[in-house]
RNA sequence: GGGCGGUUAGCUCAGCCGGGAGAGCGCCUGCCUUACAAGCAGGAGGUCGCUGGUUCGAUCCCAGCACCGCCCACCA
């Protein structure tokens, strides 16, 4: 073994031997309770980021603590389609030939992606590994596989037959640059600078006119009303007449609506209901049509002569030209709000009237908010349960069709009689007429919409499975803050709905991490971080133990020097061991015979206390914290140098207790640091099996006593140490090494004079506090029997270094 | 527009129930001690964003303010 420990190589080995020897696999098992992490699948066109690295991180330390604790332990692998996602990535590879997925034809284009996936999508799962994550990797899903395919369509037709989801003409999101229809969640506003432009409509009887504000002059051309609020003063006598729309001179009416703000603009609003979502649902409500003046590629189309074909800027200009040609144009200003996106692609979002595929989630909403609140399903941190909780209590229908290729099917079936089927599998003829000639829909479904199924569907729902009895309901969800709403909602929804139960009970919201300057880590900006490259150079554990340090409730710079520290405590780990290994002993057996092996068993066993308490609280920054410097601290600085010199003379008891501690510590460790940890392992004599599963450490009460009895020790020793004094134990003794501390070194750094103050003013503040009758009175009794406690302390470590000064008054 | 979070040492961040202000890094001092100098021993450094309130006592609870950030959103 090398002083510095190196873990190139070691890393994957121990990767490698893991998997080979089927140590990740979760079989049936009857006998054992399960543990249940369905990791959340990755795109298949996508790679491992830093978001990524921390969550597997967080998922793969739970998972191996509780497969060590001996539970059933999976974590379920597999692979998102990412329909738009994949779509858009294929169609740039076909761009490079000139080729447009048209070129193709729908079939032809659906091979080509699948194809593409052959070559180069589906990698991040293998970049898992270099994380160590011990997924089960023989159970890899896909949300296109066949089985898969089948549990999708079983969903939308149960849906269809409960009457949740339907076709409708409605308002809906339109990307006009993709092509498709995007829901709600899919649509990202951001602030945008724009023109304010103030139109004159004249009345139709000729008694004047209304302006209206717009900053959309072309849908002017589809207005087919003004409305202002009904109780505004300002229109009272106008609502009942008529107005004329500019550049098309319809007359359309003046109506009321609650809807229309009277203190934006003029307060009379024009309405569009076919170009934008308020004004449809107005429009609706007053029994209006629904002209459309914007065609599904954003430009305008023929239905007002001489439009036809123009971008929405040259349609801008020739209306604005219009209305100030004919003394109607009021004032243009410049105007800031903000304006909806399509998340993928960044084109602004075009609100149009389309036929669509809804869900309607209210009834589905309600048993997951009740599922929340009652606490089946626990948030940490619990605020972004509450933060989901409002958004499914304000849930509205949900638009699941796009006009995509790359995706599952729409399992319905149009007959020229006008009758629509909706089957599992393409039905043979018209259940109405009988006609055999079908046409299916054309639009594939959105793809949270199969990412619901995600917990279940991958352990062969429909079917009534083993794997699906044994592992479902799982027990956690570890996911990023932005898919609460795409992904954990729906899966809480479509769980209750299909199975009856929770998918998990337990969902961990981890934090988002930041470039090390606080920065969003972006390819574009150039401010990512590849946690493979972090890897390379720093080892797979130090990365780990740095993710785990990192990770809080709130959003955290990227931070290498919690990597450094990842790297220094496997060191040093390393190190302990070689020294602890070098006695030769062929034992592992707890013989203490000194105080600070008692002690140092009892540390340990506080420890595992301590940790398995952090993680049932998903508490890892912490949990990492304690891990180091109980084996800087307590390990190494204080057992490790106190019974080193029994380990040279090879002592048989401290050398078995040491064996038996050191394992102690390394199965702690190990869910952190799986690889150092096993390295380690396996440089112990006689030991059979791994480490990975390991039994954890049980609770051992035997030497508690021991905790107290050497702290007294410690703190002396302590307060030695301080001073420059070198001390080591010997049985319950404090030993003293050089005696005397280097005297020049102790008047310049003034540290006994220093330490007695610090201690004469800790007595007085206690003191003062005991002599408080109101704090007495007023204070719960352990806070004052803490403070007695404490007071005595301080006394003690001011007598040992001045001597007793309460007989000196 | 609505909601949420943050502000603690030079830097990155902990601080769970109101009672001692902490860690790692960096910096300073002393040590190449037979596991580790990628180490050890010690040290300096803080108006816990600001103002008020509750309390015997506030980094912690409450109110207001300032700044930073995030989420949601149909004021054209």
């Amino acid at each position: 073994m090398e002083p510095l420990y190196k873990p190139e190589g070691v890393e994957e080995r121990w990767q490698r031997t893991w998997e080979d020897e089927g140590l990740y696999a979760a079989d049936l098992d009857p006998g054992r309770p399960s543990y249940v992490i369905a990791v959340p699948p990755p795109n298949v066109t996508g790679a491992l980021h830093m978001g990524h690295a921390l969550n597997g991180t967080i998922q793969d330390c739970l998972i191996r603590w509780k497969r060590m604790q001996g539970l059933n332990a999976l974590w379920q692998p597999g692979y998102d389609h990412a329909g738009i996602a994949t779509q858009v990535v294929v169609e740039k590879e076909l761009a490079k030939d000139g080729l447009t997925r048209h070129d193709l034809g729908r079939e032809a284009f659906v091979a080509r992606v699948w194809e593409w996936l052959e070559t180069y999508g589906k990698v991040i799962i293998g970049q898992y590994r270099r994380l160590g994550a011990s997924l089960d990797y023989r159970r890899e899903r896909f949300t296109m596989d066949e089985g898969y395919v089948r549990a999708v369509m079983r969903f939308f037709v149960h849906l269809y037959r409960r009457g949740l989801v339907y076709r409708d003409n409605r308002m809906i999101n339109w990307c006009p640059r993709c092509a498709t229809a995007i829901s709600d969640l899919e649509v990202h506003h951001h602030e945008l600078d724009d023109t304010l432009t103030y139109a004159r409509y004249p009345l139709a009887d000729g008694s004047g006119h209304v302006t209206i504000a717009t900053v959309r002059p072309p849908t002017i051309l589809a207005d087919v009303a003004v409305a202002v609020h009904p109780q505004d003063e300002r229109y009272r006598g106008l609502v009942g007449k008529e107005a004329v729309v500019p550049v098309v001179e319809r007359r359309v009416p003046i109506i009321a609506d609650e809807r229309v703000e009277p203190e934006f603009g003029t307060g009379a609003l024009k309405i569009t209901p076919g170009h934008d979502p308020v004004d449809f649902e107005i429009g609706r409500e007053h029994g209006l049509p629904e002209p459309m003046v914007i065609g599904l590629d954003g430009l305008m189309n023929g239905e007002v002569p001489g439009y036809a074909g123009l971008t929405q800027e040259e349609a801008e200009r020739r209306v604005v030209a219009w209305l100030e040609e004919h003394g109607q144009l009021e004032k243009r200003e410049p105007y800031r709000h903000s304006v909806g996106h399509c998340e993928r692609c960044g084109s602004r979002i075009e609100p149009l009237i389309s036929e669509q595929w809804f869900v309607e989630m209210k009834e589905l909403a309600a048993p997951a908010i009740e599922a929340i609140h009652d606490g089946r399903v626990r948030f940490t941190p619990p605020v972004h349960g509450d933060v989901a909780v409002n958004w499914l209590e304000s849930i509205r229908p949900w638009n699941v069709s796009r006009q995509l290729w790359w995706g599952h099917r729409i399992p319905a079936w149009y007959c020229d009689c006008g009758a629509t089927l909706v089957s599992e599998t393409p039905p043979d003829r018209c259940a109405e007429c009988g006609d055999p000639e079908l046409r299916q829909d054309e639009d594939v479904l959105d793809t949270w919409f199969s990412s619901a199924l995600w917990p279940f569907a991958t352990l062969g729902w429909p079917g009534d499975t083993p794997d699906l009895r044994a592992f479902y309901p799982g027990d956690v969800n570890s996911t990023a803050r932005e898919i609460i709403f795409l992904w954990v909602n729906r899966m809480i929804m479509a769980g209750l709905e299909l199975m009856g139960d929770v998918p998990f009970r337990d969902v961990i919201i981890h934090s988002t991490v930041l470039a090390p300057d606080g920065r969003r880590m972006s390819k574009s900006l150039g401010t990512g971080i590849d946690p493979l490259d972090v890897i390379d150079v720093h080892g797979t554990d130090a990365t780990r133990y740095g993710l785990l340090k990192m990770s809080s409730t709130q959003d955290v710079r990227f931070s290498y020097g919690a990597v450094e520290e990842g790297r220094k405590l496997a060191n040093k780990l390393w190190n302990a061991s070689r020294l602890l290994l070098s006695a030769g002993g062929k034992e592992v057996e707890a013989r203490p015979t000194s105080v600070e092996e008692r002690w140092v068993l009892a540390r340990l066993d506080a420890a595992r206390a301590e940790v398995e308490e952090h993680f049932s609280s998903f508490r890892f920054s912490t949990a990492a914290s304690a891990l180091y410097h109980l084996t800087f601290d307590d390990f190494c600085d204080w057992y490790a140098e106190a019974i080193k010199p029994r380990l040279y003379e090879k002592d048989p008891d401290a050398v078995a207790t040491s064996l038996a501690a050191l394992e102690r510590l390394l199965a702690l460790l190990h869910p952190v640091m799986p690889h150092v940890t096993e390295e380690i392992w396996s440089h112990f004599p006689e030991r059979a099996g791994r480490l990975i599963v390991a039994p954890w450490p049980g609770a051992d009460s035997r030497f508690a006593d021991a905790a107290g009895a050497l702290e007294r020790v410690q703190d002396a020793a302590a307060i030695f140490r301080r001073s420059g004094v070198r001390v080591a134990l010997e049985g319950e003794e404090l030993r003293i090494f050089d005696a005397v501390v280097r005297p020049d070194r102790a008047q310049v750094n003034g540290n006994g004079e220093a330490e007695i103050e610090r201690l004469r003013k800790e007595v007085a503040r206690a003191e003062a506090m005991l002599a408080n009758e109101r704090f007495l009175a007023g204070a719960p009794p352990e806070v004052v029997e803490g403070e007695r406690a404490k007071l005595a302390r301080y006394r003690r470590e001011l007598a040992a270094l001045v001597g007793d000064e309460s007989h000196q008054k």
